[in-house]
DNA sequence: GCCGTTTTCGGCCCGACTGTTTTCAGTCG
């Protein structure tokens, strides 16, 4: 029996539950032991005995054994005989939690959206208890829009809004401090909605000239410390806005970056400590509330190092910090492996992008344009490489502050074979392999084309190893095992693409990578000198997989680099 | 339902906002 199918039943248990009006914290258990399940590495089979686990009793074990056993769970099957599927969706409604739809299916007989909808047309709900005409319309909107919302906003979108919204921030004079929170702050790939902390001594005020400031399509909620709004950038999309105290201003931003789970977690180190946190402060054990000045403070208080936002997530972070020293920072990285120029389909030249990465104070770049094959993006002919590799090499020594590599993005053709001969590639410092056509191919052909270039003896590195662009495309579907197992093997690269677009690898994939031993470079595949900032948001994906920075190539010293690329 | 070098019973993270109430439950993050 699959894990993933386990986790699925247990959560699928505690809503069942929570729409019967169960006990909370026995809904919580159920949610509990599937996440114990979920952060365990081992499969199933490697387990001894569930019931072990931290999270997993009596209960729970025995729902997992009896799946292991059956592949069905009777205390799902009796649940499914009680309570209605069509409340299962419901849960998704702004507004109505397990109890409330309980309630209408119990007094009204209300067992779908469909007939949640007639109810509301109907005016049936505003007469029940708990419920006003409020709560009525705003079922009956929320109903209506539901296929057409938008779920979570890809990185490289919200960035915008981002931008946007610091520009109106900055703006405001009453404002002193400011900062994105949630999963924005801790580099999640997509987002729900958007979390600001705003510190100022005159939150009504700020409060209007937000409002008047944005384009704002509708106000979800507005009271004196949080506003709630749908504002329409690109797309709609939500965003909270919590204005606080100045003092006020490090608790709130640590506890609205979550992650919730890394929140559950610290609160409960503070409790251990007989100390209580909250977004105002962290109450003591004499009742009154300390305040810091940076969060770095906050988590000196409880005799933490300071914990990345990248890597609050599922709470384990606060067991792992003897790693936190060892995990890669953007001050590691002192070069950058791939990116484009004139030649190719990059903005600048290649003088351009010396200098901008100069001014980064790298050690060392590679320029890697596109390969003929790729004719949209003005890929080079060996002839026109070959001339480029002579200006690269003429270029270099000009400088003493960084060492100018000459290298090429070379695609992978959909027959699996290579752009350029051997007898070009062993001319330049650094190839890079790529597959930028023909996604649709099976994945044995995909996987024989990825092979292909593992086996070359002049390849060194494969670049955006699934294609895909977040929140958009899936990509080529490649068994990513496998192909960390060859480079492994024919020790590749791989590369972390820092694009917002791409972020690929992703999170799960970079720590199998380093679980295999195969080093990872982080590069920003720029296209124009502005680009070269994403390596930041690079760095903090890698962090998401606790790279350590002695598995991200460009934090090598260019004699090791040029070592490894020679064996 | 799960947990326990203070505990086998009594907790389980904490607080704001809304819409309903007439002091609060439900929902959300």
């Amino acid at each position: 029996m699959n894990k993933k199918v386990i986790i699925r039943t247990l959560e699928k248990i505690a809503l069942y539950m929570e729409l019967k009006g169960e006990n909370p914290f026995k809904v919580s258990a159920f949610r509990k032991a599937a996440q114990a399940l979920e952060l365990d590495q081992r499969s199933l089979s490697e387990i001894e005995d569930v019931t072990k686990l931290k999270g997993i009793g009596k209960g729970t074990g025995d729902v997992i054994l009896e799946l292991m056993d059956s592949g069905k769970s009777s205390v799902l099957e009796e649940l499914k005989e009680e309570v209605p599927k069509g409340l299962i969706p419901l849960m998704k409604l702004q507004g109505l939690g397990g109890k409330k739809i309980a309630k209408l299916y119990k007094e009204l007989g209300i067992d779908s959206a469909e007939a949640l909808k007639q109810a509301c047309i109907d005016h049936n709900i505003q007469k029940l208890p708990g419920f006003g005409p409020k709560s009525e319309d705003k079922i009956l909107k929320e109903l209506m829009e539901f296929d057409s919302k938008p779920g979570r906003h890809p990185i490289w979108k919200t960035a915008e809004a981002v931008a946007a919204i610091n520009e109106i921030l900055e703006g405001i004079t009453e404002v002193s401090e400011f900062s994105v929170a949630g999963s924005y702050r801790r580099t999640k790939e997509t987002s729900k909605d958007l979390d600001f902390i705003v510190a100022t001594s005159q939150p009504s005020i700020v409060k209007e000239q937000l409002l008047a400031a944005l384009p704002v399509q509708e106000t979800i909620a507005s009271g004196d410390t949080k506003v709630s709004v749908t504002v329409e950038f690109q797309d709609p999309i939500d965003i909270d806005f919590r204005l606080v105290a100045s003092e006020e201003f490090v608790t709130a931003l640590h506890h609205f970056t979550g992650s919730k789970d890394h929140n559950v977690k610290m609160r409960q180190l503070a409790k251990s400590q007989n100390k209580k946190i909250s977004e105002y402060g962290v109450e003591q054990e004499d009742g009154s509330i300390k305040t810091f000045n940076s969060e770095e403070d906050f988590f000196a208080h409880f005799g933490l190092p300071f914990i990345p936002p990248s890597v609050r997530e599922d709470g384990r972070e606060t067991d792992r910090i003897e790693e936190l020293p060892e995990l890669v920072s953007i001050e590691d990285i002192i070069s950058d492996l791939h990116m484009h120029t004139v030649w190719s389909d990059g903005a600048h030249s290649l003088k351009e992008m010396i200098d901008a990465c100069r001014s980064r104070n790298y050690e060392y770049m590679v320029i890697t344009d596109h390969s003929q094959y790729l004719k949209v993006a003005n890929g080079l002919t060996p002839e026109r490489l070959l001339e480029q590799n002579g200006q690269i090499r003429e270029l270099n020594k000009e400088y003493d502050d960084i060492e100018v590599l000459s290298g090429t993005e070379m695609d992978i053709l959909p027959d699996a074979s290579l752009d350029f001969d051997d007898e070009v590639l062993k001319q330049l410092d650094f190839v890079i392999a790529s597959i930028h056509s023909s996604f649709q191919q099976p994945q044995e052909q995909i996987m024989e084309r990825i092979h292909t270039a593992m086996k070359n003896p002049y390849v060194h590195m494969i670049a955006h190893p699934t294609g895909r662009i977040v929140g958009q495309r899936s990509g080529y579907d490649p068994d990513v095992e496998q192909l960390l197992d060859w480079a492994s093997e024919y020790g590749k690269i791989v590369e972390l693409n820092a694009s917002p677009y791409r972020l690929d690898l992703a999170v799960e994939f970079l720590e199998m990578a380093q679980e295999k031993g195969v080093p990872v470079a982080i590069n920003t595949d720029a296209h124009a000198i502005d680009q070269l900032e994403v390596m930041a948001i690079g760095v903090r994906h890698a962090q998401k997989a606790w790279l350590k920075r002695d598995n991200v190539v460009n934090t090598w010293p260019l004699e090791k680099f040029k070592a490894y690329l020679k064996k």
